[in-house]
DNA sequence: GAGGTATATTAAAATATCTTTATATTATTA
DNA sequence: TAATAATATAAAGATATTTTAATATACCTC
């Protein structure tokens, strides 16, 4: 992207991935799940989303390859599939001193 | 943002932020200038984007504090004002392997 | 299988963003 | 100062995203 840009197509690719971390909502939803699996009942708790936000966000970010899910009984556990997404987090946290 | 996420707030800021730079044809103006300060004309052929809108996403990352420009005659040079952009822009290039 | 809990889907309404076109400003040069 | 080049601004139109509200599905327990 800096060494050769010849590409645009790259920074489109970099721009989709970056449009799905730029919502406040998403961004919460990923941090939480950084650090272990959660349920959609527990992040709609622990983001103080509601459930079919939390629901649509979470099946968006599923679509994109970004999380995954797994089902327990009636629960459905929910986790980061992507370890590029986690390495953009701790940049995130770098770079924003958080 | 992962080890202390009580803020939301927190999340909100950053979400901000991506948003600026979630868009193709500003990364693509950022990742130029990431090189070298630029006028408006070199970023309108070097990226190909229409000249109003090179300026309107320049002044609306100059708002932000992302870019900075200064006049010289009749051409506008603008360069990267925020190192925490450069930084950026550095993981975005290791984690998607450009 | 009826009732409850957890999650998902849908569709409409509200907002925000992007793009385009036209025009304005600033500075230079003749 | 008229003409031109470079940049900026504004406003309308087109699209996309977000939010909300209603409803559907899946699974469990009794």
């Amino acid at each position: 992207m800096l060494g050769k840009i010849t590409d645009y197509r790259m920074c489109e690719q970099v721009a989709a991935v970056l449009k799905t971390l730029a919502h406040a909502q998403r961004l919460s939803i990923l941090c939480k799940l950084y650090r272990k699996e959660m349920t959609v009942g527990e992040l709609e708790a622990g983001c103080g989303i509601s459930q079919p936000q939390v629901s649509q966000h979470l099946t968006r970010m599923r679509l994109e390859g970004i999380v995954e899910s797994k089902r327990d009984g009636n629960h459905v556990y929910y986790s980061i599939s992507d370890p590029q997404i986690r390495v953009l987090l701790e940049s995130f946290e770098k770079v924003f001193k958080v």
